[in-house]
DNA sequence: TAGTGGTCTAGACCACTTA
DNA sequence: AAGTGGTCTAGACCACTAC
């Protein structure tokens, strides 16, 4: 098990960043220094300041040495997933309430978006997410079979799903989040406690392994008042974060 | 000016994609054949199939081809940023009109998000923007003056605002977007033909130039029947290879 | 003008997937 | 076993930036 040479450039000039050990406006060594550094030829090192110019650590440009923008990487696609991840880094205490977890058959629109046959069946999940004790969050999810039957034993209110199956070895690898805004419902008024007919943010998800089969759909929805989303965009990437 | 080989090749094989030459799961040619074909080394060739997994539009890994994962590529910086390309993308006919474009002292908190001072002045537009003809987001935009100041002798009903700063050579580097729900005042209501009260998609940006310096302050409202936002992380955005 | 990053070539070896 | 992608080398030329 032997890591690749380009991961080790990265890594090691990303702890030289967040050390302090190159400044943040300070340039990085030139590309010919960072090759005889680690006796390697202009590939891996490219590929590693390629990189840490996708996490929005180092700029620069043509002529220019890189430069470095920022100390702290964005660490997109966990946080961008998980709640409790973002609750940790916003300095909140996440909480939640499992209301139902059910085996059933989908509806047709979500089998269609999870590329499942109608009469398979799905599991199905709605929690309420808690921010400092008070309701933020209503999430609706919906996981293939094979993925989301071990869900039925687990404590889901003990924390994360999203670590559960990263421990489980599932291969999250991509999702793509729709944002809108919906009026709240019934049951999102009653768990969320507004007033029905309040606008609430709705993100939609679905999420994909590395081949692009899909895992697991999601309605979130968000009281607007305590939660919001933020993403962050660069040039160079288009990272998200918390 | 000549484009870059590697860009050709990535140009040529999203333009088969979305046109459909390359169908939806099936798999793309070897990088072997693309070398032939495109009469390249496998450098170039790596490089437009890493731009292509960026984006979102293939995924595959080692010993396995490269599949077609999505036929519509996912935002890049200047779609992410810029309605005008996210509607061209999607195949929509952009419009816009303007409300009114001021130069005038900003209020304290928006002076205090772009860090100028309150006895400064600024550039604040009001635009409606249509899809298609159909009223789907309002914005009101607030630019530093020395960016903003040229947009007062521009012809804003013609385009793309984003299009126009990047021509100036405007350094735009990175946004940070937050998104929430609220409900429709009274002139959303009035401009995006919705009664007041109903739940708009508020997405609020501050965009930075790659010293971070505050460039742009926006507060944009969609219509959630109408246009929605869309963004995809991927986990383990394998970088440029060459 | 010298230094730097952007691009490209032509090879090579290895690890993984598929049959 | 053959095909494929992942990684790496050692050169080369060009465009841009800074001096």
């Amino acid at each position: 098990m032997t890591i690749p040479l380009h991961r080790v450039i990265a890594s090691e000039l990303r702890q030289r960043i967040r050390a302090g050990a190159i400044a943040v406006g300070a340039a990085l060594p030139s590309e010919a220094r960072l090759c005889e550094e680690f006796s390697a030829s202009r590939g891996p090192v490219r590929q590693a300041l390629s990189a840490l110019r996708e996490e929005g650590l180092i700029g620069g440009g043509q002529g220019k040495r890189a430069v470095v923008l920022d100390a702290v990487p964005a660490q997109p696609f966990e946080s961008f997933l998980s709640f409790t991840r973002r609750a940790e880094i916003t300095g909140h205490e996440p909480g939640q309430r499992l209301q139902e977890i059910a085996l059933r058959r989908p509806e047709p629109t979500v089998a269609a978006v999870l590329g499942v046959d109608p009469d398979d069946v799905v599991v199905q999940l709605v929690r309420l997410r808690l921010l400092d004790g008070r309701p933020a969050m209503l999430e609706r999810m919906t996981y293939v079979e094979a993925v989301g039957r071990p869900l039925l034993d687990a404590d889901l209110d003990a924390g994360s799903i999203y670590a559960l199956l990263l421990d489980r070895g599932v291969d999250l690898h991509s999702a793509r989040h729709t944002f809108d805004a919906v009026a709240a419902d019934a049951l999102d008024a009653r768990l969320l406690d507004v007033p029905e007919g309040a606008p609430l943010l709705r993100e939609r998800r679905l999420t994909t392994d590395s081949s692009g089969t899909p895992i697991e759909w999601s309605d979130d929805r968000y009281r607007p008042d305590v939660a919001t989303v933020t993403v962050t965009n660069t040039r160079n990437s288009r990272s998200a974060a918390l």
